[in-house]
RNA sequence: UGGGAGGUCGUCUAACGGUAAGACUGCGGCCUCUGGAGCCGCGUAUCGGGGUUCGAAUCCCUGCCUCCCAGCCA
């Protein structure tokens, strides 16, 4: 596989020493949320880096905002990063467990001159920030002494003053052209509730004055983030640099768009809170948990982020690409079985009323050592209505009136009538088979052109099976027209429920394995699935050449659409 | 009209002064007891304009376009 420069950057570090040649870098989440796939690329990269080098990958919280972080999500995190493979070794890293240094930290900074209490409001500090064509002000407060700063901070950290009273700043710059160098705040005053020190701390270190300080104190040689962070590299280095510690390196690389997908977690938050899907594990949503749920598996994942490659173009890659590393996974391990979704009837006329036998049938093609089982067969089975037309238009091969085609691992069926109901639709088709084909094969030779499934009535098992489309209509969900939002391109058609008719080898089928219905797509038992109330989420179709020939059919009579 | 980062097939990514390559998508065909899988083939790209050079996607100049930044979020 081709390199990328991150790669390149690290090769070159070895090349000269540089850290003495280790390797060590982090995946560093706030718990606010779910990870979706974008994480998923981001911990590819720092795990697999690691891995690659001989070196080591750290799974740390950047959890210095209580207010939206929670419990909940750092157990989610945990269970993800360890399904995707990332090797984090057992221990797992908080930004919170560094309160106490980054505070003795930040009063050094304000021993040397370099940080001071600030008494603006939120609104003046506003204000004073200047634009993007414009300096900012210097605060009032710039220039109180040491002395002063220290007692104030002091006081700040007991607990005195009330929320957004008082801030900490860095002495930089009021004039820069980089509006994280005029004076970034580096403590808020925050009497909040934090999931892991509790009420220890109403002062909370932001991002920028946190996240560099905590690189720094495990150690971290290459501190990886998404292009935004770009503007921040300079406050980043100021801070280590002023403090005199050790200097990771911050290098920024673009994060994941794609089609049809939504990557913000804020988003992500708020189809879960309106409920417009079923929780973060919901399978259309974008979370590594969802796409677990759906039937994805690691190893497509972290297939698809290896194509993706890195680089510092913000791109939008195709869903189309996911997709495919899924297909090309499931194909090697999915179990092949029969089902029907919508079922038909098919009647046997000249076949034996009791008359039962055992279809031998192949579990995968695609690896003999999956061995076969047994389907039952009968008189009466129910095959896909998409594979029955009375009339039928040019290229269909399938089954229709006088037509010939073969039951796969059953027997070559010709259709002889229809039965219709009062509204003139077909509710049941009547065939004759030949016994000579028992199994599929003609002694005669002759061929058929279609091969089609089926479940026998009798056997069947019901199952609920959950249909998913892309939770939105439009490849930016994010294009929409003024006073409208994303909300307004979600796809009514998502999520589709119906009750299939299955073959009866998949009675207490296991939650979380996978199947191939032949001919229709990938699917796999959901969490909540129970023996007695079967379900079933369909993981991704099979490419579907059939459907594709029928759309560029010049409007010949389509079969109507599917009943909901 | 500030600062930062980017512009190579439809999409993503290579080529690091020496034949613009791969994957996905699309389109043909072969094969097939899945219209699946597999196999074979086809197509389309260096943002524009100048320059340096025997030779430029790559270096220089210039123009254009896109993304990010004015949270006491990360």
């Amino acid at each position: 596989m081709a390199s990328h420069f991150i790669r390149d950057i690290i090769i070159e570090d070895q090349k000269t020493g540089k850290n003495g040649g280790r390797v060590l870098t982090r995946f560093p989440p706030e718990p606010n949320g779910y990870l979706h796939v974008g994480h998923a690329k981001s911990i590819h990269l720092n795990f697999g880096l690691a891995r690659e080098f001989g070196g080591r990958c750290n799974l740390r919280f950047d959890d210095t905002n209580p207010e939206k972080e929670e419990t909940e999500y750092v157990e989610s995190i945990i269970a993800d990063v360890k399904w995707l493979g990332g090797d984090f070794g057992g221990s797992i890293f908080y930004a919170s467990d560094y309160f106490q240094q980054l505070y003795d930290w930040a009063a050094q900074l304000i021993r040397d001159g370099k940080a001071y209490v600030c008494d603006l409001t939120p609104d003046q500090v506003r204000q004073q920030r200047g634009t993007l064509t414009e300096p900012g002000q210097e605060s009032p407060y710039r220039n109180r002494s040491a002395e002063e700063n220290l007692g104030l901070f002091a006081r700040m950290r007991a607990g005195e003053f009330p929320d957004g009273s008082r801030t900490l700043r860095a002495k930089i710059d009021m004039a820069s052209k980089n509006l994280n160098l005029r004076d970034p705040i580096m403590y808020r005053i925050l009497h909040a509730e934090h999931h892991r020190t509790g009420n220890a701390w109403p002062i909370y270190p932001m991002y920028d004055y946190a996240h560099g300080q905590s690189d720094s104190i495990e150690g971290i040689t290459h501190s990886i983030c998404t292009l935004e962070f770009e503007d921040h590299r300079p406050l980043y280095d100021w801070f280590v640099e002023q403090l005199g510690i050790h200097h990771p390196q911050q290098i920024e690389f673009d994060r994941l768009n794609l089609t049809y997908t939504m990557m913000s977690k804020r988003k992500l938050l708020k189809l879960v809170q309106d409920k417009y899907v079923n929780g973060w594990d919901d399978p259309r949503m974008p979370t590594i948990s969802g796409m677990r749920r759906r039937g994805y598996t690691p190893e497509a994942l972290r297939n698809f982020c290896s194509k993706l490659g890195v680089s510092k173009t913000a791109g939008t890659t195709e869903l189309a690409l996911l997709e495919y590393c899924v297909r090309e996974d499931l194909n090697k391990r999915a179990l092949r079985v029969m089902g029907v979704l919508y079922p038909l009837r098919v009647v046997i006329d000249n076949y034996p009323e009791d008359l039962v036998e055992q279809m031998e049938a192949v579990n995968n093609p695609e690896d003999a050592g999956a061995g076969t089982r047994t389907v039952p067969f009968s008189k009466v089975l129910y095959i896909e209505r998409d594979d029955f037309r009375e009339d039928p238009p040019k290229q269909f091969f399938r089954l229709s009136p006088g037509r010939e085609v073969r039951l796969r691992y059953g027997y070559f069926i010709t259709c002889t009538g229809v039965v219709k109901d009062a509204a003139g639709e077909v509710i049941e088709v009547h065939c004759t088979y030949d016994p000579a084909t028992r199994g599929g094969n003609a002694p005669d030779g002759r061929k058929v052109k279609s091969t089609i499934h089926w479940v026998s009535a009798d056997h069947a098992i019901d199952s609920e099976v959950r249909l998913y489309e892309t939770l939105f209509t439009k490849e930016d969900p994010n294009d929409v027209h003024e006073g409208h939002d994303f909300t307004d391109n979600l796809n009514p058609q998502s999520l589709t429920v119906i009750t299939a008719k299955l073959e009866p080898s998949l009675a207490g089928a296991a939650p979380g394995s996978r199947y191939q219905f032949e001919r229709m797509g990938y699917f796999t038992v959901d969490k909540g699935s129970t023996a007695a109330n079967l379900a079933f989420n369909r993981t991704v179709t099979l490419k579907d050449t059939w459907a594709k020939i029928e759309q560029k059919m010049p409007d010949q009579k389509k079969p109507e659409k599917k009943p909901k």
